[in-house]
DNA sequence: TGCCACTACCGCGCTTTGCACAGTAGTGTG
DNA sequence: CACACTACTGTGCAAAGCGCGGTAGTGGCA
């Protein structure tokens, strides 16, 4: 099945989400993204995701040197972040809470 | 907050839903996805994802004359939208469980 | 009679967003 | 030196939901 299309509008929160824990770079959050689940993941969703988060205030960026491979991106959340991850867990949540009622009606 | 980018790729499954528990028609099935939770969900996004079913297949299509306004066009689920259904509503309940285990590591 | 509200459906065009694909580099291995 | 892995970027596409406007049918009300 193609559950692409489920990422919309919740890979911003898997996001948020991942880096709430800890800061990480692009790479890196994707292959987070990938092991908790959601492996069918876009490398280029993230990046995009990542270079919009920030442009929208909710991240702060920073570059590390790497010794094994290129230079790393680093994101992590601010205020802004984190406020906004707390809003759209809260938005995810009832959503699903809904859906979760919608399906359950197995009274046919 | 806007959870219009939630609904993508959700809808078609809300809707064959809704549709599952009894038969219904366009508005009937956006009032009844309102009266559900789902209360910001466009008028014509239902109608487009009900054609959209429909030319794929999953639904059957019948008018019916009314006394008090319009005819209704009535949808229905076929074989195939009863197991697109369930397909879907499996995909989106291992979604919904991959995210909630994300948003549920608080350990930070 | 004219106006409005509610029901019911459709089409156009816009925006967001995830993704495929291609490209650029750095590092290490055979 | 080819290749694999790491790491990031840009372009362009397609899907999907939605705002808006339009078309009708029915009925209420002044």
């Amino acid at each position: 099945m193609d559950s692409s299309q489920l990422l919309k509008g919740v890979l911003d929160l898997a996001v948020l989400a991942v880096l709430k824990e800890r800061d990480g770079y692009g790479y890196d959050v994707v292959r987070r993204l990938r092991e908790a689940g959601l492996d069918e993941v876009g490398d280029a969703s993230v990046y995009g995701t990542l270079r919009r988060l920030f442009k929208a205030g909710a991240l702060t960026s920073y570059v590390v040197a790497s010794d094994e491979g290129p230079h790393r991106k680093y994101y992590g959340l601010n205020d802004v972040g984190r406020q906004m991850y707390a809003t759209s867990a809260k938005t995810w949540g009832s959503f699903s809470a809904t859906m979760a009622a919608l399906l359950k009606e197995e009274r046919s």
